[in-house]
DNA sequence: TGAGGGATGGGACCA
DNA sequence: CCATCCCTCA
């Protein structure tokens, strides 16, 4: 059979398995989508399962998307009626077959996470909560972690008064969001798993129906889904989970790694398929990451390997500064260039975002096309979500959220005191603040009445029309695009705009389905679009660690590797964090298919100061046989030559006094602490202390009388 | 109401 | 250093 073919053997194991519930790790190249796609579509051919009988659930848009692509490149039948998509995406379906059930209003809208920040600052307000003790983010934080652990404010913890003020936060949160009409995130999940829990028929319905849930990216899955995954699994369904334990990189936003070990035992997986032949790079660069992740303790075990040759060795820079290091980045990106490799092909990858300045203004200056990943999203830019707030209103009355970002917007002379009477009179009236505009009189009153008769025109006149052409309505009708046309910088704003109605289009004729406002208002918030345009251009790619997370280049840089930095500083202080930052390392030596540079920095300016750095533990953690080292090993860097243009980089720390014999940013040995950088000092004579950064072992002040130290 | 000063704080991400 | 927020003042 052809779908079978060239398949190795662990991977046609897994495709082919009977039907049980099976824990496939797959690590980083090894074919994950592959196996998985190619699964659905062996189920399907031979007779196993009907397409309906299929839910697959990843957590991006973009993976829901290759794998829907890939399923109908091998089948020759329709994937509709198939379920796939993102956790999100499929409750919000869920949600909106049976939103009488959930207790929800048909025309619900979704909150992304700055609509859910705004709302919670409202509720904060109203409660007259003061906003240093109780910061809104904080708030939310608070919020989304207890309903990603599937607790509502009555069951949240409450230890002592301040958690109790919390929950009392939550619980008006939810009412307000209750009133509104209105989801956020955590909440779509929620919603749908206990719409669920509470009613047995439809959970038999859907238990019964989906006969095989397939999970991407398991290692990511929150106590939330997977909850909700068992749920949505009946005694007749079996559960293919793919995963990789040690790509597990977001503990942070609740992802909890112990689902696949609760996986093994509560689905009784008996055989857990690892896939370790890598498609992807050379010996060497999966050498350097296996031994790298030996180091961590909390692992299911996997060893990756490859077929093809070793490679060649890991290149290790080091720099005098963050802007040498971006510099020798920049000659090396127009070497490889000159070698034939293209810009798109080259990954640059830092542990933060802050990162990215220095390296763009290396980049600038040397003539070379980049694209940053990260930012803005489309549907996230401010005069976008001025535009959907004018249709949310257009669809629903009782949304206060886009009621109060465009009341004033364009300026019409509303101001915070006609607000503060209409948020009392809705209060009192218990209605939304649209439907308390007529209880207003007086000035204010005339004001926003003449808000809310526009918003009815917009209803009035936009009725019957297609999508498109509502929006096309809004935007001329609301002021919007005038404002735009106006203002000085408008141009890409407007440009916008238009995108907006080209978006409305693209979504009306890609849905075979709804079509209406509502659901367009969904895709806006499930899907935020694109970071960044200019996607067919040839342009070195720069981002996170994090977010090249499923990408893979020929070449990649690993910049930034200093202790502090990544490992990220924070990490010390959390649970696991250090192999969390390791497992990120990981992630990121396996995005090379053939040539992996790591650099660091002695200095680097962060935060408005100079801080002195020592080299990241990972680069020790990596045999010495497969890296060369580009610059003399370790420390003995001679001074600078004349080299870089850069003003902040001829300008040099403002000296500070130190002992005789050191200085600030030498680098010593210390028998007990290690090799580490000398950061600050005080005092003379016997009273002088210096205070080293030793990296791993942290930052220290030694008195120079007592500590044996030596240069390095 | 908006421009501009001063304080403040600063990890990573997707839906 | 730089972005963001909040506050003040014209």
């Amino acid at each position: 059979m052809s779908l079978l073919a060239n398949l190795n053997p662990e991977q046609l194991a897994a495709v082919t398995l009977p039907n049980q519930s099976a824990l496939i790790l797959a690590g980083a190249g090894s074919g994950k989508t592959r196996v998985l796609t190619t699964r659905i579509a062996w189920l399907i051919q031979t007779g196993n399962v009907s397409p309906a009988g299929v839910l697959a659930v990843t957590f991006t848009n973009k993976a829901a998307k290759e794998m829907l692509t890939r399923i109908s490149a091998m089948l020759p039948v329709s994937t509709r009626g198939m379920w796939v998509g993102t956790f999100h995406g499929l409750c919000n379906r869920l949600l909106r077959a049976h939103y009488r059930d959930a207790g929800l209003p048909q025309l619900f809208q979704i909150l992304d996470s700055a609509d859910q920040l705004s709302l919670v600052k409202r509720v904060l307000k109203s409660m007259n909560v003061d906003e240093d003790r109780f910061p809104p983010k904080q708030v939310q934080h608070f919020i989304n972690g207890n309903k990603e652990e599937g607790r509502r404010a009555s069951k949240a913890d409450a230890f002592d008064e301040f958690g109790r003020r919390l929950c009392e936060i939550y619980a008006a949160y939810d009412e307000q969001c209750q009133r509104e009409g209105v989801v956020d995130f955590a909440e779509l999940l929620l919603r749908s798993f206990e719409l669920l829990s509470k009613n047995e028929i439809l959970r038999e319905h859907y238990q019964g129906r989906f006969r095989h849930v397939l999970v991407d990216e398991f290692q990511d899955t929150n106590r939330l889904q997977y909850r909700w995954l068992k749920l949505l699994t009946g005694p007749g369904s079996v559960i293919f989970a793919v995963g990789d334990d040690d790509q597990s990189i977001y503990a942070f936003r609740g992802a909890n790694v112990g689902n696949m070990a609760d996986f093994e035992r509560d689905f009784h997986v008996d055989n857990v398929i690892r896939l370790e032949q890598n498609y992807r790079s050379h010996g060497n660069i999966l050498d350097a990451a296996n031994a790298l992740i030996s180091n961590n303790r909390k692992r299911l075990g996997k060893n990756l390997w490859t077929s093809e040759g070793h490679g060649e060795p890991l290149r290790i820079y080091e720099a005098q500064t963050d802007g040498y290091e971006a510099h020798w980045l920049a000659e090396e990106v127009q070497a490889l260039n000159r070698d034939g490799l293209a810009r798109h092909e080259i990954g640059v990858l830092y542990r933060s975002n802050a990162q990215s300045r220095i390296l763009e203004h290396a980049l600038f200056s040397a003539g070379i096309p980049y694209r940053v990943y990260g930012g803005l999203r489309f549907f996230e830019r401010m005069e976008i979500k001025h535009a959907l707030a004018y249709l949310r209103l257009i669809a629903s009355s009782e949304d206060d959220s886009a009621f109060l970002r465009v009341v004033n917007f364009p300026v019409r002379g509303i101001g915070a005191r006609s607000l503060e009477a209409l948020q009392d009179a809705a209060r009192t009236g218990g209605t939304s603040l649209f439907n308390a505009v007529p209880k207003l009189a007086g000035k204010a009153g005339n004001a926003l009445g003449a808000f809310a008769a526009l918003i009815a025109a917009l209803r009035k006149e936009t009725e019957g029309l297609a999508l498109p052409e509502i929006v096309e309505h809004m935007l001329a009708k609301s002021g919007l695009l005038a404002y735009f046309q106006a203002e000085k910088d408008g141009a890409d704003r407007l440009e916008n705009l238009q995108e907006l109605v080209n978006a409305a289009a693209t979504f009306v004729q890609e849905q075979d389905d709804a079509q209406d406002l509502a659901s367009f208002l969904a895709h806006a918030a499930l899907e935020a679009g694109e970071h960044q345009a200019g996607e067919g251009s040839d342009a070195l790619q720069l981002m996170t660690v994090h977010s090249a997370k499923g990408l893979e280049f020929q070449a990649v840089f690993v910049t930034g590797l200093e202790e502090g930095l990544f490992p990220h500083e924070q990490s010390r202080n959390e649970d696991d964090g250090l192999e969390e930052e390791r497992r990120l390392m990981y992630v990121a030596i396996t995005r090379a298919r053939a040539r992996l540079y790591l650099s660091f920095s002695q200095n680097r300016m962060l935060h408005g100061q100079t801080r002195y750095n020592v080299a990241s533990r990972f680069l020790d953690e990596i045999p010495v046989g497969l890296v060369k080292w580009l610059t003399p090993r370790m420390g003995s860097m001679p001074l600078p030559g004349p080299v870089l243009a850069s003003a902040r980089d001829v300008a040099k720390p403002a000296p500070r006094a130190t002992p005789a014999g050191w200085r600030i940013g030498q680098n010593v040995v210390h028998a007990k602490f290690g090799q580490g950088v000398i950061v600050d000092a005080e005092g003379q004579g016997p009273d002088a202390r210096l205070q080293i950064n030793f990296g791993r072992q942290g930052m220290k002040w030694l008195a120079l009388e007592y500590a044996k130290l030596s240069a390095a």
